[in-house]
DNA sequence: GCCATCGGCGCG
DNA sequence: AAAGCGCGCCGATGGC
């Protein structure tokens, strides 16, 4: 029986509901640090002036001349590619997209140890912080009674899963994961006056979104059990060790180079290499054993190579990462892996899928995209839930609290010190319990962490809260908090 | 000078 | 069958 989706009316309400609260948080926008800002701009060109100089000053520069005359440009991924693995002879192994030129990214040149290469991916670095977030902050930026702003623009008609995408500036990809960019970007925003910055995430928001839809016995376990540590697991299986010996880089490669590529469809050849260019300096834990040696004790000396067809050598690493993924779909997870065929196999019946949040998406898509698009969408959802009835309750309740932005699974309030707690405590209330009642299919329940800056301070400055037993958020590493900050004000 | 495309890279 | 999903944005490049 073949289905024709349509988005339903309560689907069409939350969107509607979702950009009207968009269009608020727009209007409220983010304050810049204007001086930081402009200071910051100018650091960073005469850094990038520096590093461009000696890349011009490097003997092997003479032969980028000789090939580009006065064409030569120190931010050429093409030029650097060809006098890197044209005339100074090095090996490439990552391709462009099109497969047609050697690639001049970092993962193809980051073993290089060449002076004039670190310094192009530095120039590279530098470029991508003064061009696309620097610049594009100070493009944006307008001046309301004497405080600087800017307006993102947050979009909801232009993803294909009905998540949200913003623009100008782009407020959902600042740097985060590198301390050293992420403070010098994350600077430039402050609070308005006498306020603070609090940030609120949905704990592994995508993760249990899987569980609600294939409802595999072992992940919903996994996702309700605080003391579960599947990564770790994996890690043990991937380098042949006990869980204890699992260090902390070790699961951390497991969990990005393996358990999420493969939630999102990637196979075990991409696996097998990532992990093992990623394990090469790596010990067991508290050990002086490497992982390398480890492998070898359980007879795997090398990485192999993709088979044509059939499967990878017996020794080899790819093996290996055969062995864990068949074990982890065939086995450890396979309710999920029935729920996948089915998913896909009426899909192809139906010519579109129909999310658990009511939104209908029609057309021809691949089998990863298929299964991926209503788990990333419905996680979104939750939060396009419940961003109106937050906005509801800041205006119900009198708060000068305001919602500024939103990151998929996470919400951006500025807020005064006085509500810092009963802002935490209304968008715990809205995304863990209401949304509870209205979605009764959530058989895992949405789960909230809280972050905090303190008063007058930038973004750049988030640090982890826990909740107290009376209901109070307090810094999850209070005498870290002491040394950069002094005294934690409970409320003021 | 304008436009479209590509390579590359930031985030969830 | 396909081979990791979704975005936005910059600078380089090449055609007009």
């Amino acid at each position: 029986m073949r289905h024709v989706h349509t988005t339903t009316p309560a689907a069409n309400q939350m969107l509607l509901e979702g950009a009207l609260a968009l269009s608020e948080i727009e209007q409220t926008g983010w304050r810049i640090d204007k001086g930081y800002l402009d200071a910051t701009i100018l650091e960073v060109e005469n850094r990038i002036k520096e590093v461009d100089q000696s890349i011009r000053n490097d003997p092997s520069f003479v032969k980028w001349r000789s090939r580009y005359g006065t064409n030569a440009n120190v931010a050429s991924a093409n030029q650097i590619a060809k006098l890197v693995f044209g005339d100074l002879g090095y090996v490439c192994s990552v391709r462009t997209d099109r497969g047609d030129r050697e690639s001049a990214s970092k993962k193809a040149m980051e073993d290089i140890d060449l002076p004039i290469v670190k310094n192009y991916l530095l120039g590279n670095k530098l470029r991508k912080l003064h061009g696309t977030y620097l610049m594009g902050i100070r493009r944006e930026m307008v001046e309301h009674h004497g405080i600087w702003l800017v307006h993102p623009n947050f979009n909801l008609n232009t993803v294909v899963t009905f998540r949200s995408s913003a623009n100008a500036p782009n407020v959902q990809n600042m740097y985060k994961r590198e301390p050293e960019y992420a403070n010098t970007l994350r600077r430039c925003f402050i609070p308005r006056p006498g306020q603070q910055f609090v940030e609120t995430d949905l704990a592994s928001a995508e993760v249990k979104m899987a569980a609600n839809y294939t409802l595999d016995p072992v992940a919903i376990k996994e996702c309700l059990d605080p003391k579960a540590d599947p990564h770790k697991d994996t890690a043990a299986k991937l380098f042949c060790m006990t869980r204890e010996e699992v260090s902390k880089m070790a699961r951390f490669h497991a969990k990005n180079s393996f358990v999420f590529a493969q939630f999102y469809g990637d196979y075990y050849v991409n696996c097998a290499k990532n992990l093992w260019s990623a394990i090469q300096d790596l010990t067991v834990n508290d050990s002086e054993e490497t992982i390398l040696q480890r492998l070898a004790k359980n007879g795997i000396t090398e990485l192999g190579e993709a088979p044509e067809e059939g499967e990878p050598r017996q020794g080899t690493y790819m093996a290996q990462v055969r062995k864990v993924e068949k074990w982890y779909w065939e086995k450890k997870y396979k309710v999920h892996t029935q729920w996948k065929r089915d998913w896909y196999a009426n899909y192809k019946n139906d010519g579109g899928i129909m999310m658990k949040t009511g939104f209908a998406i029609n057309g021809s898509y691949s089998k990863n995209d298929i299964i991926n698009y209503p788990i990333q969408g419905s996680s979104f959802h939750q939060l396009l839930w419940s961003l109106p009835r937050i906005n509801a309750a800041f205006r119900k309740f009198k708060m000068k609290s305001r919602v500024i932005g939103e990151v998929h699974d996470s919400v951006d309030v500025d807020a005064p010190p006085s509500e810092r707690d009963d802002v935490i405590e209304v968008i715990k209330q809205i995304m863990t319990k209401d949304l509870v009642k209205a979605w009764p299919w959530l058989v895992v329940p949405p789960v909230i962490e809280a972050e905090c800056c303190p008063v007058d301070r930038p973004f750049a400055d988030l640090v982890g809260l826990k909740e107290e037993l009376d209901g109070s958020w307090v810094p999850a590493d209070l005498a870290k908090w002491k040394v950069k900050f002094g005294n934690w004000v409970l409320k003021s």
